[in-house]
DNA sequence: AGTCGCCACGAAG
DNA sequence: CTTCGTGGCGACT
């Protein structure tokens, strides 16, 4: 599947969240210029860099833990979950515990 | 080339 | 919680 520029730009930015952090679509889509937090989605479902992007650092703006591996909920949410609290990014009940580890990617 | 449907969301009601 | 709207990509026509 052919990489386009608004996918690399998604990877390139998801690219950039630093360890310890999390990322919202919103956020992406805003860094990114797009104010479709859909069309982030769809392209990390894509994902066709899986381990070279930290799609698991990405989440709901709702501080939900949102999909993973193109599943909402299963066994890749959980290895989500857990890759993240390797981070220091704890969960709570599924969803994100400490809001501060939201990434500012400098939205505006 | 134009149109329809899909998506891991967001905001509004 | 439910519904509509936005933006973009894939597939079909």
């Amino acid at each position: 599947m052919p990489v386009t520029p608004f996918q690399q730009r998604v990877y390139d930015a998801v690219a950039l969240i630093p360890p310890g952090r999390v990322a919202t679509y919103r956020g992406v889509a805003t860094r990114i210029g797009c104010g479709s937090p859909r069309a982030v989605g769809q392209a990390l479902k894509h994902n066709p860099f899986a381990p070279r992007i930290p799609c698991h650092r990405v989440i709901a703006s709702n501080l939900t833990l949102g999909g993973f591996m193109g599943h909402v909920d299963g066994p890749a949410v959980r290895r989500k979950v857990r890759l993240l609290e390797g981070e220091g990014v704890r969960f709570v009940d599924g969803r994100l515990e400490d809001s501060a580890r939201l990434h500012d990617f400098g939205r505006m």
